[in-house]
DNA sequence: GCCGTTTTCGGCCCGACTGTTTTCAGTCG
């Protein structure tokens, strides 16, 4: 998928290119094709082959002859030459906050400057007020533009940030003049990482709520305040937007801010096709002006023939479409789980013994957990050998016989070997439950060498599940190369499961490899990884990840009760 | 450049906030 990841940031590139030159109509078909391209399950070289890359939605002619000279050369020829057109560093003088294409132009082309630490030279100096146009105000926010970016223009992980999340939501319900609060934007679509933190809330009283939210303790700075919208940011720069809106336009408001921006759009284009204005204030008739709608955010969807649609799925991935053939899934909630298959304790690199996991999950209102500690490669983190992984059987068999309603699963996160065989003998492996084979080296590989290590893996009959598949750590590590379509292959003709790993750094499978396996009729385990007692609870955020992977509960194993899994796995 | 239940031309989502300017352009979501 190397190949696809390229081609989407040429594009975007392109899209870019032309919001500069002012030619914004072009500058959106391009980055709406980097967009689709970016979240393509399908690798563009292979899928050239075999079909028309102007098959793809939002390719044209001329855009499919770009990818073409993209996947043969390297680059195209036109993004070269437009990019010798413009003066140096205005893309990434864009990358600052309130500078768009048109304030880049200008700031590199008068004032010379080429990189970002020579605007925030020229911005020390005074130099930008004196621009026509430009202000002291300008200038101070370029400036502090400039300060976010160099201190942290990295994105948070969901998982981060969920208890904070929580408390802002419930610090302004708590005010009287709060009638509904709620999570909006890619937080409530549940996206695996955040730019920003949206929240919205119905009140008659707007300016006392604004004034209110202005003044959370932890507020670093207020980014723009009006009687409608403000953004704050907070210490840990973490943005947050709080948009008020009319009890009667809860609905719509909720649906607009929820986003994304491209259901959005074909959301509100279906809505003008039926002759209706949709914005967030309501449902219009087009011709009279007369409001039909907005209180609700069901009955927007259905006033447009669509059925309501999850905000996980709220990416135009077709989910419109199947809003409006009645073809939505239904898909899995965090109450169909039933356990977790995949903590570690304190016999390898844990902090809680089995006991506490178990409790644990029994708070959780879990059925069952599967110790996968590591195995002997693994020596960093006390991997177990083979005799070590008895001693665990014998203890795990020696609590199963004391409790009631619970089954501790006896399990292994199995290192696959550069070769693709498993850490430890099948002699051993025959005796557990369930065996995660998971990848922990050699990260540089091939495309190729990856491939077949785990293909390899997979032939092994004892191998339930490959753990955390693409080995990516959010904002850390780039997932590494591997053919997804030949491991889809391998893998549902061996019935083997692909995890869904719920530890908030990976989430790997991710959400659009999950909808790719099943359509390659994989099943799916969530397990969160845990390496402590308390981590067990970042399995809402697999079940996150498996509802924006379109996963319904039969596509999830964990969904099946403990005797049923026993029955799958062992039977 | 893309797209089509208004289909090969003429649209392309729509509104809030800011800054600097007297009526609006730029940016953002």
């Amino acid at each position: 998928m190397v190949s696809n990841s390229k081609v989407s940031e040429a594009l975007f590139e392109l899209g870019e290119i032309f919001a500069i030159k002012g030619d914004l109509f072009r500058s959106r078909a391009f980055l709406k094709a980097a967009r689709r391209i970016a979240s393509l399950s399908i690798d563009l070289q292979e899928y050239r082959r075999e079909s028309d890359l102007t098959s793809i939605p939002d390719v044209g002619k001329g855009i499919a002859k770009i990818i073409g000279e993209i996947l043969d050369t390297g680059t195209s020829v036109e993004l070269e030459e437009l990019k010798e057109s413009l003066p140096q560093g205005v893309r990434e003088l864009m990358q600052l906050e309130g500078v768009g294409p048109k304030l880049a132009l200008r700031l590199a082309r008068e004032l010379g400057v080429t990189t970002i630490e020579e605007l925030e030279t020229a911005a020390r100096e005074g130099r930008i007020k004196l621009l026509k146009g430009f202000g002291e105000k300008t200038e101070a926010n370029i400036l502090r533009s400039i300060e976010v970016f160099k201190s942290s223009r990295e994105r948070f992980l969901l998982g981060a940030i969920l208890g904070l999340e929580r408390a802002i939501v419930d610090y302004l319900a708590a005010s009287e003049e709060v009638l509904k609060a709620e999570i909006v934007g890619s937080v409530r679509r549940r996206k695996e990482t955040i730019g920003d933190l949206d929240i919205l809330v119905a009140s008659n009283n707007p300016e006392e709520v604004m004034e209110r939210f202005t003044s959370i303790p932890n507020v670093d700075s207020i980014l723009s305040k009006g009687s409608r919208k403000s953004t704050i940011r907070l210490s840990n720069n973490l943005k947050v937007d709080l948009l008020i809106v009319s009890l009667d336009s809860w609905g719509s408001a909720l649906q607009y801010f929820t986003g994304s921006k491209e259901h959005n759009v074909k959301v509100r284009r279906i809505a003008a096709k039926k002759g209706f204005k949709l914005n967030e204030y309501g449902l219009y008739l087009r011709e009279t002006g007369q409001k039909i709608g907005g209180e609700n955010e069901s009955e927007i969807y259905s006033l447009l023939g669509l059925d309501w649609i999850e905000p996980e799925l709220r990416e135009d991935h077709g989910e419109v479409e199947a809003a409006s053939s009645h073809s939505l899934p239904k898909l899995i909630t965090l109450t169909d789980v039933k356990g977790d298959l995949h903590v570690h304790t304190d016999w390898s690199d844990g902090v809680g013994s089995i006991q506490d996991m178990v409790e644990k999950a029994r708070r959780m209102r879990l059925e069952y957990i599967a110790i996968c500690d590591h195995s002997k490669s693994l020596a960093i983190a006390r991997g177990l050998d083979e005799e070590r992984l008895r001693s665990q059987i014998t203890e795990i068999d020696r609590l199963n016989e004391r409790l009631e309603g619970f089954v501790i699963l006896k399990g292994i996160e199995c290192d696959i070997k550069s070769d693709g065989r498993l850490d430890l003998p099948n002699n051993v492996l025959k005796d557990l439950d369930y065996v995660v084979g998971s990848i922990h080296s050699g990260f540089k590989s091939s495309e190729e060498e990856m491939t077949d290590r785990l293909i390899a893996a997979m032939q092994n009959e004892y191998v339930d599940t490959i753990g955390h598949l693409t080995g990516r750590l959010l904002l850390k590590r780039q997932p590494y190369p591997l053919n997804l379509d030949k491991i889809f292959e391998a893998a549902a003709s061996r019935g083997v499961m692909m995890e869904i790993n719920a530890f908030p750094d990976r989430l790997d499978l991710n959400d659009i490899y999950c909808r790719k396996a099943k359509g390659a009729n994989i099943t799916m385990s969530i397990g969160t990884d845990a390496h402590a007692p308390n981590q067990m609870d970042f399995l809402s955020l697999g079940v996150d990840v498996a509802r924006r992977g379109w996963l319904e509960a039969v596509n999830v194993i964990n969904t099946l009760n403990a005797k049923e899994i026993l029955n799958r796995l062992r039977g």
